[in-house]
DNA sequence: CAGTATCCTCCTGGATACTG
DNA sequence: CAGTATCCAGGAGGATACTG
């Protein structure tokens, strides 16, 4: 695996996890398994249900998610993660890790602004 | 660090690291070190010097890279990663490890659709 | 229940020209 | 050399209404 920057494959790996709530339904995937379309859209109240569906096509098209259609009435669909969307957990983790980190960073240089002004 | 969905930092981390040239740009620092504005022009042909200006100054903002102007005529500008900077490494390196593997996989794939047609 | 179908807004990124 | 300043196109994401 070649790590000079012209071999940079970074960009692959973003465009599979870039979205605006592709992050937190591969979480919730991930971390509790089968999920139902509404229980899903329960999880993200703010979601809208054109979105989730786009999302999850986007990521289904990949092989990220598997997506069951039981056939009756009324429908009922269940997505899941696949052997391949859980090579991503490595790193979710790592950029949730970061995240905190640096959300942390970001609140304590606050403080130490508001210091200053006090 | 909590990680049930709810608490998802996923995004803190996204936000930085998204953007057409922000891969790149950090892995030239930070293999190769300092370098200047013209040097990463050329490295990099086909971006705008607006969209480098931009970008570098996106990663200036969050203390990821450092920015030391010259006052002489003509300017000179070197840009370097900080040490917060190089704490995005792992995760750099976690995407490339994946994006390698994934575009690997997607030539498998084509490979056997091709197999198919012929 | 789990979607489509429209319409709309904003933001990212690019082309091009100019400047201290 | 290392930037700004404009202008512009495309796409992501959202609001809302409809459907098998």
């Amino acid at each position: 695996m070649e790590k000079k920057p012209e071999n940079c494959r970074v960009d692959n790996a973003l465009e599979i996890i870039v979205g605006k709530w592709k992050p937190i339904i591969l979480l919730h995937l991930l971390q509790e398994g089968t999920k139902r379309h509404g229980e899903l859209k329960k999880n993200l109240p703010d979601i809208t249900q054109k979105m989730l569906t786009k999302q999850l096509r986007e990521l289904e098209k990949e092989d990220i998610i598997e997506r069951k259609v039981y056939s009756q009435i009324p429908p009922k669909v269940e997505y899941s993660i696949t052997d391949y969307g859980r090579s991503l957990e490595p790193i979710l983790d790592a950029m949730h890790h970061w995240g905190t980190n640096h959300s942390l960073r970001k609140s304590q240089k606050e403080a130490i602004q508001n210091d200053k002004i006090s």
